[in-house]
RNA sequence: GCCCGGGUGGCGGAAUGGCAGACGCGGAGGUCUCAAAAACCUUUGUCCUAUGGACGUGUGGGUUCGAAUCCCACCCCGGGCACCA
């Protein structure tokens, strides 16, 4: 047999070929087996695979080989998510169709993924701009509209002036930028399709419990981007303009109705409905305008910017503070936010810093009404139930718990979120009808309408007397017109063919919706679409579904901690509850890997700095890379590249084939074991037992590393044991067990090793993953290190079943000359490790 | 400001209460060669009065027989959130 050497090149594209003919990749269901999902996040297709896919999809296929290989029915599928307006930029760019440009990049990026020899299932795959599968996009919205899901009101939205088009909160980052294209967005008032996810607010929130296999970052991410809390509601009635009672009463939320005696001032935000009216014609209403005209020139990014000095004014109107009666005036104040809670806010400025802030700016009074115990006031207020200090001369608010003071019959209860006093106001209010208790979510609507061209066509049809209608199911899809000239400015509302209709319920004309869905509709359930992606006949079938989800391994960038991945979780749960699922959470397991830098730099194509791992794969094979990029650092850190590290790693790649082709060459009968010979197994075993260990835990970096010993120390038995002594079965053994392990690493390698080197007839994917038996990996001596006072002052070998006092003995003999004539006050053993010997 | 990560040789990193620096890169030296490449071997934390010893995991304290690891305080870096009532 020659051992002409390892070259990648010539085995690489052989075994890609030989495992597409052989359709070693393609799943289907067998109940009779476990089965595990493993799902990459699926790319964007804007021009050719990077090293962040790479690292991404290497991850994915290490974990999915590898269960294969431990008898799971593994799905490992892949697809495109395709809509979206890259395309349409890079088609205004280069005046082509954005059809033309994502179809072109999917094929590069197709030969791409199968040149690093990622076992997908290709027979699976998705594009989501095809229209067998927006089809289901446009179902899923209907059943979505069916079940109350779906809304279309007026509100204000983010509009991205330079994308030209809005965008759901989630997509509104930083200082109040899009996500896109970084520029600032601004607030307009629209009225937009939404998806109603606030519906499932606390069960997005209740079910992080369940998902133990998250990262708790992106768990507290999301619980925080959801942003429950727990208070009141109360009404406050208002004054007429003469004084006269109003009826008319404005509601607020607070999480401190316990502060409610402190209440001193009322505020409106600047959108508020109720402001013009209260001002109209009076002479408060060229302040209050001033006020509402600032705020609505600043842009969302300055609004959003906090610390920074609050403004208002005064409206000449009060309201009747319900706790204790009192009229308390209103102002409208610009930190007020419209789209949090009421619009509509208590001030207490003894307990709110920003109400601090405003009522020292304008010379309102600020009672104190919860003292901390350990405050010098609280000795002169504590059983005050009658206000008498109308202010203090603190320096902040106090936010703390404490004992509620000044505050009527509740004087001298527990103040704080959630403690007896705010519960006993709550009550009160309850009783008279003027409050109620409450929770508010942080988490908005999801706008999911854009006025853009490259997306999936919302199928409603807006008729002149029906209203909203939705397109019939039997007229699925409603297909995107591929005639749009998007290069001369153009959108779905320029082109009356696509958009003029009929009203399916009274036939009279209509028109059709000329927004499309936002394209992460399209990436929410692309992982079931998955299980049944071929299917013509319905969005997939429940039974394929339900016994391949929930996905057990997702893998993907941090980058998509709230938007997708929530996203993801509120379709899931609208599924189940439509009927189509049995889970209600989409990913049991979540790993965000880190990114992929050069210098400490995000690698981009505008920066200049881009590594091509097609250039990587031309110098060393897809092998090298990929064991490289697994073995530079922990997957969910950032690495950064280094050129001389791949080399590195293909050097070691060639000590294994070398080792291997070597060992298969002096392939002969078991020879007598020497103890050297025991020790490579011994160490063999240890080897197995790490790798599986660290592979279930994602350490690929150390599974390599314990790779990388099994090979130094067959190459070190080698060298220590003359040629004619060697047992050639222990490196034989040796030999095959690594080229197993390395399988789901290096499959090209491992499959040539396996077929050619070694000769076996089948795949080396198809074989078992090598089992761990500690009692191999056992030695019989260990050398323990012997420590005085808890410095290391020799060592032992002992066997490893000795008895503790012979092995304290020895230890002792060895640190004789460290150790003090006197007995030890202590010694420390610890089994297989070290003795401590305390004087 | 609040909430998460993280800080270990020249570099990437390993060790989650028990021998700090596994494994690899880089460096130094050697074998083979006319030579080079490849391969193989040795060596590689710092310092010192050097067959030995001291020091050493951001800083300062603490707990422990023993701390990179646990606790307290602080510094620095990265990320997320931030006028959310």
């Amino acid at each position: 047999m020659g051992t002409t050497g390892y070259n990648p090149q010539e085995i690489e594209g052989k075994w890609q070929a030989e495992w597409e003919r052989a359709e070693l990749y393609a799943v289907t269901e067998d109940v009779s087996r476990p089965k595990k999902y493993v799902l990459e996040m699926f790319p964007y297709p804007s021009g050719d695979i990077h090293m962040g896919h790479v690292r991404n999809y290497t991850i994915g296929d290490v974990v999915a080989r590898q269960a294969a290989m431990s008898g799971f029915k593994v799905l490992h599928p892949i697809g495109w998510d395709a809509f979206g307006l890259p395309a349409e930029n890079a088609a205004i760019k280069s005046n082509t169709h954005p059809a033309e440009w994502t179809y072109a990049n999917i094929e590069k990026q197709r030969a791409s993924l199968k040149r690093m020899g990622f076992s997908y299932d290709w027979d699976r795959t998705v594009v989501t701009c095809d229209e067998t599968y927006y089809r289901w996009g446009q179902w899923i919205f209907l059943k979505l509209w069916e079940r109350g899901l779906v809304e279309r009101k007026a509100s204000p939205v983010n509009w991205c002036s330079d994308c030209k088009t809005v965008l759901a909160n989630e997509q509104v980052v930083g200082d109040g930028q899009c996500w896109r294209c970084k520029t600032a967005v601004e607030k307009r008032e629209l009225e937009q399709w939404y998806f109603r996810i606030t519906e499932y607010a606390q069960d997005l929130l209740d079910d992080l419990e369940v998902l133990p296999g998250w990262p708790e970052r992106v768990r507290t991410m999301q619980a925080n981007w959801i942003g429950r809390s727990e208070g009141a509601e109360v009404e406050f009635e208002v004054v007429g303009p003469a004084g006269d009672p109003s009826g008319e009463r404005i509601t607020v939320f607070t999480t401190r109705p316990d502060t409610l005696f402190g209440c001193t001032f009322f505020l409106l935000a600047p959108e508020h409905p109720l402001v013009p009216g209260l001002v109209e014609g009076t002479g408060y209403e060229p302040a209050v305008t001033a006020v509402v005209a600032a705020a609505a020139r600043e842009s969302a990014v300055e609004r959003q910017l906090g610390e920074r000095e609050k403004n208002g004014a005064f409206t000449g109107r009060y309201v009747i503070n319900p706790v204790n009666g009192e009229q308390v005036p209103i102002w409208v104040a610009d930190y007020v936010l419209m789209d949090y809670g009421t619009g509509a806010v208590m001030a207490v400025p003894s307990g709110d810093q920003r109400d601090f802030e405003f009522a020292r700016k304008y010379g309102l009074p600020i009672p104190p009404v919860v003292i901390a115990e350990d405050d010098p006031l609280f000795a002169t207020l504590s059983g005050v139930a009658e206000r008498v200090a109308d202010d203090v001369d603190w320096e902040e608010a106090y936010a703390g718990d404490g004992v509620m003071v000044q505050s009527g019959q509740f004087t001298g209860t527990q103040a704080g979120k959630g403690k007896e006093g705010a519960r006993a106001v709550t009550a009160w209010l309850a009783e008279r009808g003027l409050g109620r208790s409450s929770i508010n979510f942080r988490l908005r609507d999801w706008l999911i309408s854009r006025q853009r061209y490259w997306g999936n066509p919302i199928p409603a049809i807006h008729c002149p007397s029906c209203g909203l209608v939705p397109v019939p199911e039997g007229d699925l899809p409603v297909m995107l017109p591929m005639g749009v000239d998007i290069t001369a400015g153009e959108t779905l509302a320029d082109h009356p063919e696509f958009y003029e209709t009929t009203c399916p319920r009274c036939g009279a004309s209509a028109t059709r919706e000329t927004d499309t869905m936002d394209t992460f509709t399209c990436s929410s359930w692309y992982y079931l679409r998955y299980c049944d992606a071929g299917n013509s006949e319905v969005i997939w079938d429940r039974s394929k579904a339900d016994y391949w989800m929930p996905v057990d391994q997702y893998i993907g960038g941090i980058e998509h901690a709230i938007l997708h991945l929530l996203y993801s979780r509120f379709f899931t749960k609208a599924f189940c509850d439509l009927g189509l699922l049995s889970s209600a959470e989409p990913f049991t397991n979540l790993l965000t890997q880190g990114m992929v830098k050069l210098d400490g730099a995000t690698m981009s194509k505008s920066r200049g700095n881009v590594v091509a791992p097609e250039e990587m794969i031309g110098r060393f094979g897809c092998d090298s890379l990929r064991a490289y990029i697994l073995f530079m650092a922990p997957p969910d850190k950032d690495l950064d590249w280094s050129y001389g590290g791949l080399e590195g790693m293909h050097r070691w790649l060639g000590r294994v084939w070398r080792l291997v082709a070597d060992a298969a060459e002096k392939r002969m009968p078991a020879g007598a074991a020497s103890e050297k010979a025991a020790g490579l197994r011994r160490e063999m075993h240890r080897v197995i037992g790490k790798v599986t260990a660290d592979v279930e835990r994602f350490q690929f970096n150390t599974a390599i590393a314990a790779m990388m010993e099994l090979t130094n120390a067959a190459y070190d038995y080698r060298k220590s044991v003359p040629s004619a002594e060697q047992d050639p079965t222990a490196l034989l053994e040796a030999s095959e067990t690594l080229t197993l392990l390395l399988a789901p690493f290096t499959p090209h390698l491992s499959e040539e090793m396996w077929r050619v080197l070694l000769g076996y007839g089948g795949s080396v994917h198809l074989e078992g993953w090598p089992v761990f038996d500690p009692a191999l990996a056992a030695a019989d001596t260990v050398e323990l290190a012997v420590q005085v006072n808890g410095k290391v002052r020799g060592r032992v070998v002992v066997g490893a079943d000795e008895a503790e006092e012979a092995v304290v003995a020895a230890a002792r003999e060895a640190v004789a000359a460290w150790a003090q004539d006197a007995e030890p006050r202590k010694i420390i053993v610890v089994p297989g490790k070290l003795i401590n010997i305390v004087c």
